[in-house]
DNA sequence: TATGAATGAGGCTTCATTCAT
DNA sequence: AATGAATGAAGCCTCATTCAT
């Protein structure tokens, strides 16, 4: 009675209408973390950035770490969704190249990739923590393809013992490490990723230390 | 008016007051920040950990974000020296072992290494950013060392071609990697370091991306 | 463009319609302060308890304030409705029995008394204080029963001399007092109205003090 | 050691001048509040009449209604340090003056009576409500010597038998009626307080309903 | 006509830094 | 030289009101 003629159109054009906004303020908020510094971010320059009004970001989310947490979820869903795709769905056995994909994926946008870690850093250590529920179960999805892809590969005791999330991180470090390697900005990018493995493989062979080497020693 | 009786004793005396002061407050930082986050940390609360007054603290540094770079150069000069020391001086040849002490040094406590990361990452995107001059001479010297030793032992072209930063940076990544991997709480730490290396391995054999496959694509 | 078939009962059912809704949200607002603190009450929360947009309300009340004080002149109003009733106004004379009528009145629901009450101070005290016109009127017709009442039975000078609205005051004030007694949490309400009268009693006894006794003292 | 000359004359300065900050602080609230209501205090205007920087109000404050609670708790410490001196510690017996002392302390500045008691009511419904503890201490010590002396004078059952709160609570409505009735803008202030107590009477005379007759009609 | 998303002024609070003692 | 109270810029968030649909 009260809202006779709404049409389904009228309603979903308000909806797109709606989550477009939501995704500037997502896009802002991410654009402003890329060149600057999360410390930087202000609620104000979001909305700036964005073209809407300080409030309306409180329309959309209830604080300004859960814009943080969502770039953060987005961009691990889009990870997500190209491995998902790299693993052909079709078929029963792995290709082995998942981890190729993954880290492709990754690097494809190193900057952002960076942030994404920075940020769950940040978002981690607030008094307040946010619930990491969605974002841990997108990991989770992650971890168990690619956990699957390596043992499938992989010929030492160590792949074929350790647990998805073990490889899951595995990848993660290795991807995390060419970022770095790669974002540096006191040098130049001149070699590809396969001579940065070479490099890697090298340092490896300078290295053979017991587990028991490690010591935990805060006393710095 | 007058300043009678000072001693050189009193001097020196008054002198190593000043450093011990100085050194509590770098502690207290050190302190505040592993346990809970950068961006929680405050000059008071350094200051009240510390036994100094609020204002004390500016008479050593002129802001708060000089103890925090003071916090990673600190690091870095540590891990220095355990560098220097490894490269025994007196050989005019490397034995090689270098890029291994490296990576036990920064691994001896992985929770500091983590934080000099973060420390240099936030005080780097600031909008006042430090001089990082003397840091960067640190982490240079370090280059010089580890650089040395991978081209005398690498055989890969990549290894004899790039220069010091470039290793160091290997170096340096590959510790991080580690270290991600060391602290993260959701797996638990079951298997050492050669092993770990294993796995690096297993997923290495599934990678052979040309280098032109790396786009640089901020579209996402 | 054109109005064609508005048949008379349309427009009356309409209006149904408006003035339900409008009670509606004079019973939302109401409910939301008696349940919360005034300070609490958004126009939001109006809106949802009362089952409307936000924005109709503004096709209502021109303010948030208006609403309240509406509240405040619904409750005036049927104070005036019950005591206009027991004055019987056939009657040439009084019987004396407005002041109790009036009582009952107010004491039959202490807490809106008490909301209605806090109501007209909270608004009285804004920047924009609204008229107040409508509800004076009706504050001035109880008076004139209640003075006429009291003025037809008391003996004292003071009644005879005292204006109707001095004399509506005085069976405010005692009302408010019976309800500030009743309301209070931090006490259980066992006895009646006529023994809380008898402590008053006691209470007078103790006093007699003359008007000169009175000092305006704000340097406390 | 390293607070050597630091007198204690020194010191209690300081103190004196933290306190004579922290009184001006309180001042201002309360006369922001009694010329404007209490929904249009900030803290900035405090901060401005207070004539300190508004960082400072944090200094001896740690919330806005801090302070406000504060202005309650001052107002009725000075009730009490009345009520105590008319009570004449020295004497076992009370002399039943003290209802009288303490409906004039009340009196004698109507004004801040009432808005103490309204900023108690605000503070109560807050979502966060402070803690009344300090408070209520006050308000039962009063309650006490009011007790105690009502009981010796009274003569009617109910004194007897009730709660030294109960007596409290009486002398407190009586006086919060008589404010009210002197406050309220629309009537000039003509009679004294005996007057006014006559009228009180002449009301009473008019009343004799039952306890049963209350009625907790919350339909309206 | 009813709606509710958008708005932005304005509130509270934090904290790095200064400066009088 | 050491202190910590004072400061105020700047941040986050709320909510009354508007207005396009």
């Amino acid at each position: 009675m009260n809202e006779p003629n709404i049409s389904p159109d009228r309603i979903r054009q308000k909806k797109r209408l709606f989550l477009a906004r939501e995704q500037k303020i997502i896009d802002a908020a991410r654009n402003l973390c890329l060149q600057g510094g999360i410390s930087d971010i202000t609620v104000s320059k979001i909305a700036a950035l964005a073209g809407v009004g300080k409030g309306t970001i409180y329309k959309h989310f209830h604080s300004k770490d859960a814009i943080l947490l969502r770039v953060v979820k987005d961009y691990e869903e889009n990870i997500n969704r190209i491995l998902t795709k790299a693993h052909s769905p079709k078929l029963e056995n792995y290709t082995g190249q998942e981890p190729k994909a993954y880290l492709l994926a990754k690097l494809a946008d190193p900057e952002l990739d960076r942030l994404a870690h920075r940020l769950e850093k940040h978002l981690s250590s607030l008094r307040d923590k946010p619930s990491f529920e969605e974002l841990d179960r997108l990991k989770k999805a992650n971890a168990r393809i690619l956990g699957a892809s390596i043992r499938s590969v992989g010929k030492s005791r160590a792949s074929a013992c350790l647990s998805d999330q073990y490889h899951y991180l595995a990848c993660w470090s290795l991807a995390y490490a060419a970022i770095e390697l790669y974002i540096n900005e006191t040098v130049e990018w001149t070699i590809g990723v396969n001579e940065s493995l070479d490099l890697f493989a090298d340092i490896f062979k300078t290295i053979s230390f017991d587990s028991d080497t490690l010591i935990h020693n805060s006393d710095f």
